[in-house]
DNA sequence: GTCTATAGGTTGATAGAC
DNA sequence: GTCTATCAACCTATAGAC
């Protein structure tokens, strides 16, 4: 059943952390086999191609991220606030217990081109319609475009110190610790909700 | 015969739209050459290398971007509020007229690894500066530390929708209209300012 | 299943004719 | 300045020995 080898995990592990940390077309199958220490052609043996691994490494990790939100968006309530709306969208991510899978997933949501297609459509739509709902509930007053513009800026917000985590210590001068996962998590969430709650206006 | 610029420009056009388009490691300079409708070997007699054509082409487009910001953060006079810093900072890029650089600038804010070095701490620094000094008066009560994080959520929700700009529109089944620009921006900083302006807590 | 070896293609960069 | 031709290095993927 879930007979998994060994060396077809480590190739996972390592091609997910390089991803995460050079990108998808920077990241070479040498250097995915160099860092799990596996031999070259053993990649192409346990998945047929380099595109099909890139598929491997996300779904084994957006698909219990994606359960994890769903089901804090359940446990709610039928009527969520907004701040459990978004801390149900974020929280699954950024205080994820795998750390390599953070950069990897700022990392899909920063090059949507390649993965709009092959991810979005395939694992981002049910999660994506069950919170448009919950939101619709949460913020009646906004417009359907409007409510839509602002989850957008969400992902933004979320994406994007998933992508610099790893440099905004150093950038900021020692101002913003990124080690402390709830704590982005909890500012995040009180930015995001605020937004949402602002009157639409035009 | 032609004047000696215009395969210089060609080329600086033809990349600064691929590399949006596709990325900067997806792009070669074949790619470029053929999209210029000029020889391969011009890239590099004119730029030495593909590495200092990425440079000429973000050098080319952010320092009149963020000088823009800063005349629009000093026309905003002494004490601006948090929707006028927001609207400077954002303005010049998503309402931009040469419409190659909305992409472009989605990418490298998407892709900090490479360009932290290169871009950020080249022609960033002395934006970043300014605007965090403009905020730390328009929101005082704030501590440093999260006006820090939230500019970069800020700096996150602008950034997707620019690298997903071309997207949108499909994505939510028209619902999202990019195309008008200006209500972009206008809808940005409504979310952004009441972002800014959520108590801080703890 | 794991390896070596290599095919077959693309890349960035250069040399040299004009 | 512009071109053709080419290099060496790298890439993904596969064939075949063990």
């Amino acid at each position: 059943m879930i007979e998994r080898s060994e060396t077809k995990v480590s190739i996972l592990n390592a091609a997910e952390m390089l991803f995460g940390r050079k990108g998808f077309d920077a990241t070479s199958l040498r250097d995915i086999t160099a860092e799990a220490q596996v031999n070259l052609a053993a990649v192409n043996y346990h998945f047929q191609s380099k595109d099909s691994l890139i598929d491997a490494v996300i779904q084994r990790r957006i698909e219990p991220l994606n359960d994890r939100r769903l089901a804090m968006l359940d446990e709610a309530g039928a009527h969520p606030t907004i701040e459990q709306i978004v801390h149900a969208f974020a929280a699954p991510v950024v205080e994820a217990d795998l750390s390599p899978i953070v950069p990897l997933m700022g990392r899909i949501l920063s090059t949507p081109d390649q993965f709009v297609s092959r991810v979005f459509k395939k694992h981002l739509n049910i999660v994506a319609q069950r919170f448009t709902e919950a939101m619709a509930k949460a913020v009646p007053d906004l417009s359907p475009a409007e409510r839509m513009w602002r989850f957008h800026f969400m992902a933004g917000a979320m994406a994007h110190v998933l992508s610099w985590s790893h440099l905004l210590g150093e950038l900021t001068g020692g101002v913003c610790d990124a080690s402390d996962r709830k704590a982005i998590t909890s500012r995040l969430v009180k930015f995001v909700a605020a937004g949402f709650r602002a009157p639409e206006g035009n």
